[in-house]
DNA sequence: TTATTCCTTGACGGTTTCTTTACACGGTGT
DNA sequence: ACACCGTGTAAAGAAACCGTCAAGGAATAA
């Protein structure tokens, strides 16, 4: 099964350095330098996973994660230059699958696109899901709490799934809406949280001033510990 | 899970404090004092993690880098005596996965094997700002002092994150309350810098006349040591 | 349909955090 | 020495934040 990757990157050194990882690790590699080519050979060759810069000439690195995004769903990894544009693209949730932020080691760029290309080559999203005490089946749509089955709403077991899959990352209530609603169809007061991890403490017998399981940022939203 | 990490140094000294601090923290040592020494207990020890000197008697640390990459991909923490971006560059694109440089702190190098063998662990990067004894975890919006947790409030965090982005740059109060308020939304006394930053230093444990973290500039601002 | 559960919102109060003000202290320059 | 300026810091009021409750409406089940 030969992988294709597209990188679509400005930078020629960086094209060459990432090029022979990647190819020392067995994938064919297509280079675009610049937004425009990038759509129309990812059209083309339609590659395995693309690799973005999030700078580019001619259209940015944003504006072409959309547009490849509008025809199909390759993964997308992301390249920054800097740490706070993490932010917004988490924030604007468009879609790309991870990030690295540079300065990076091909090391991780390839660790990564094997990480990816794994997940979505099996096509088998992990069916439970564990931390600490928690248990979550997503297959039976169960939760057990100390080995105690818990009954959770829809809303409710969304968020705990959003919490699972990246335990101890602090969440912004935006993000945890995005994971409540990912099509954006309802407008909601983000307090609206608030409640509904009030709700999820109380059935996960969580006291919020001594949390076991979650936890307030003050001034961010909340995570699990 | 025993962890095992490899250090590869030729000054005892600098092997013995090292040992000690990373035993400290529950990881297994072994060490080798020159490049053929390092290739031969790494091939017989599968360290998780090496620690690597560039500068080396016998086979430099470049190419120490290289081989061991040619036989496995254990991350490798770079050891570099040279502030010169180049040589950083140099050492990532060879495949390390983390630098640090002379003087460090032992603490800060027991982060970085942390914060490493935490990503390769779940293949998940961490965005993480390091400075001397100072870690800063943007996604779980964690802050360690010596690998100790301190609580902080959202202003002291905007706070220290700029100055853990520009180390060494010393602030005007106007662009450190920028650095708090992006959209300039709030029109504050820039006095009020004075007062988050006393209350940083005493979270930190900084004296501010002799500041290890944060130095006052006087006529100026602040800036991050 | 009715009954029930669930979601969202607004409000209230307790608590933490932010900002301002005021004063103390020390270095600087006259 | 003196006044002056910039900084450190304590205190207090203001503001923001969060946990919780109750009510109304929406969705779901019977």
């Amino acid at each position: 099964m030969a992988r294709t990757v597209l990188l679509v990157e400005d930078d020629a050194k960086m094209v060459n350095l990432l090029r022979l990882y990647l190819e020392r690790e067995g994938y064919g590699v297509v280079a675009a330098y610049d937004g425009p080519a990038a759509l129309e050979v990812a059209e083309r060759t339609r590659p395995s996973l693309v690799i973005l810069d999030l700078m580019l000439p001619h259209l940015d690195g944003m504006e072409v994660c959309r547009r490849l995004r509008a025809s199909s769903d390759v993964p997308i990894l992301m390249l920054t230059a800097r740490v706070d544009e993490v932010d917004k693209l988490l924030g604007l949730s468009l879609g790309a699958d991870d990030y690295v932020t540079k300065p990076f080691s091909p090391r991780e760029v390839v660790a990564r696109v094997r990480a990816i290309l794994r997940r979505t080559a099996h096509e088998r999203p992990e069916k439970i899901l564990h931390h600490g005490d928690l248990e979550m089946d997503l297959e039976r749509h169960h939760i057990r709490v100390r080995g105690q089955e818990v009954r959770l709403t829809p809303v409710e077991f969304k968020l705990l799934r959003a919490f699972l899959e990246s335990p101890e990352r602090a969440f912004s209530r935006d993000q945890l809406l995005n994971a409540i609603y990912p099509t954006h169809e309802a407008a909601v007061v983000d307090r609206t949280i608030d409640v509904h991890v009030g709700n999820l403490r109380a059935k996960l017998g969580d006291d919020p001033n001594r949390p076991r399981f979650i936890a307030t940022v003050r001034g961010v939203g909340y995570k699990l510990l």
